[in-house]
DNA sequence: GCCGGTCGTCGAAGCGCTTCGACACTCTCA
DNA sequence: TGAGAGTGTCGAAGCGCTTCGACGACCGGC
């Protein structure tokens, strides 16, 4: 379409109009007559013109980037990482943002390098620990941010997460309707408590109150990820509670393992057992025979993230906390 | 460490040189004296100052950043490609880079724009199909791209990947050495094969090949990610052919279920059936047993995709063509 | 002692955009 | 009919940086 890069003053000339007036019109700011602003759209889309980031940015002090921070540690089940990253993209498309990549390997030193140089607008964390080193940076920085998960001190901070102690409570009152007395939890690896990651700890917390509330039996276990680990723990589990028929999985990498050790000790789904899963749709879907599950929203998540943290970036008051509730689908295993 | 954002004139006023000196000590473009770059580099350091990512684009017309294009599409097996992802991030800020993400709901569009708008230099394309949409537009882009896999007619383009038909022949030949006559490929789901994604057609081809090379007797199958379905596909291989004996295993989400069927079908690894995957390391060491395995090396891509498209921008000659050498792990399945 | 050649530094001209103030019009309504 | 209040458009001043050409200061060679 072009010789070379267009710019904002070929596209006034091919116009006739001033400079000024092109960027009116793409930006709104200021009212333009029908018939200009239809001279300058043709003229646009005949020279194929798009406006520089770099001297949009500098002019308008906004760079409409917005930082992603996806640490990519041990025990963090991936897939489930990328659907949040997918859903900020798209989402951050729609308020005509792009999304910069960051990983842990700089640590908060990248944090404070985008943020510093302009790169970013804002940002948005993920996969937050309790006590987590980015935290205090956050507060000190110019941009806004949202996080995705809650650490122990959240005061100040703009949070987005799913209510993980209600999922984890939610569980247990099906499990209860179903007339299951003695349960069980079977967690994140234990790599994944000690660090005081708080999605892990609340499930946890809302299993262990909801038993309570419901005067059941139950026991809460951390779960690793490889066959053979979980294997054992099921099979110590079956052992030491002979009562026990019904179960929570909150691990998306050992939901596959559990059901495969359930299987190799004779206990049939749901008839011996009942499972239920806190995992994505697809995850539970595609299990056999298929879970019923407490869905991990991760795309209205990462939307509202983004939803939040635009809000902020227009200086919007928004709330510090919000937290989804959780949905159950109930499938073939309960 | 400051009033507000720090400029490249205030660092100048503070070191009492003028504004190009301070931008000539950063850049390394021209000679500076010891004393002078100190005192510099002391007021860089003094005030805090981080160079204006927007304004350095405009003036230098480089923006520093690179996309990186990651469609998440069904049947790819996500983890291996956030492995790819973050060695790209973690390989460009060796280069002084940064990453945007760009995923595929945008389609070409999105890449037309990040380019047209000198929002990125350069672009890494991940999940290559054979014919694919986006090589075209590629062909007339200014900036340079670098490909993860192959396209049909891949002229013109620099793509890099793993030897994938290199790959799948080192495994047959290990089986082969192992002295196993009879053996099966289980692949990707079929939906990946009809979409004419490269790395698998290209490993069926290398172990037909090696197969018809050794003499013996061999079947290239299609494998689900569903544990009903693995199971399914190796009760019926197991059926059709008594005398099977080995398995070649190239899908990351199949390979625990392909164990869990042996499994259950009463077969041991490797005593009845030898297994060898093609996988990312880790997959391999905690299936159980551990896999022999040819390993993805995601890192070592990422890393190669970096340095070609870096090579590229810097207007150095790269070749065409980068095929990564497989190396097979013996571990406890063969 | 003068000439050509680095070396180290400076000033100024942009890069392509946004935004502010100004200005010429056209409507109202007193 | 003229003051006041919009409309719609323009010109120019930056935004913070890179880079080009210029220019002293100093060097060695004759």
């Amino acid at each position: 379409m072009s010789g070379r890069t267009v710019t904002i003053s070929q596209v006034a000339k091919h116009a006739g109009v001033a400079v000024s007036t092109v960027s009116y019109v793409l930006s709104g700011k200021r009212t333009i007559s029908a018939d200009t602003r239809r001279r300058v759209l043709d003229s646009i889309s005949a020279l194929g013109y798009h406006p520089n980031a770099g001297a949009r940015a500098l002019a308008s002090k906004r760079s409409n980037v917005i930082a992603l921070v996806l640490p990519l540690r041990a025990g963090m089940h991936v897939p489930v990482l990328m659907r949040f990253a997918s859903a900020v993209v798209t989402a951050a498309r729609r308020f005509d943002h792009d999304v910069l990549l960051l990983t842990a390997d700089e640590g908060t030193e990248g944090i404070r390098r985008v943020a510093a140089s302009a790169l970013v607008d804002a940002l948005v964390l993920m996969d937050v620990e309790l006590d987590d080193r980015r935290v205090p940076l956050l507060r000190e920085l110019a941009e806004p941010s949202v996080l995705i998960g809650f650490p122990a001190e959240p005061a100040g901070l703009t949070c987005v997460d799913l209510d993980f102690a209600a999922a984890g409570a939610r569980c247990v009152d099906h499990l209860a309707e179903r007339g299951h007395e003695e349960i069980a939890l079977l967690g994140a690896p234990s790599v994944v408590y000690e660090r005081g990651t708080g999605f892990a700890r609340r499930t946890r917390e809302g299993f262990v109150e909801a038993v309570a509330a419901h005067g059941l039996q139950g026991v809460a276990l951390p779960c690793e990820d490889t066959f053979d680990e979980v294997y054992e723990t099921v099979r110590g589990l079956l052992l030491d509670r002979p009562g026990l028929s019904g179960l929570v999985v909150h691990n998306e990498a050992a939901v596959g393992h559990v059901l495969a050790a359930l299987r190799q000790l004779d206990r049939r789904v749901p008839h011996d057992v009942a499972v239920v899963a806190i995992c994505p749709d697809d995850v539970a879907e595609r299990a056999s025979p298929p879970l019923s599950s407490v869905l991990i929203p991760a795309e209205e998540v990462g939307r509202e993230a983004v939803r939040l943290v635009m809000d902020k970036l227009e200086g919007r008051a928004v709330p510090d906390s919000t937290l989804l509730t959780p949905l159950l689908a109930v499938r073939a295993s309960t």
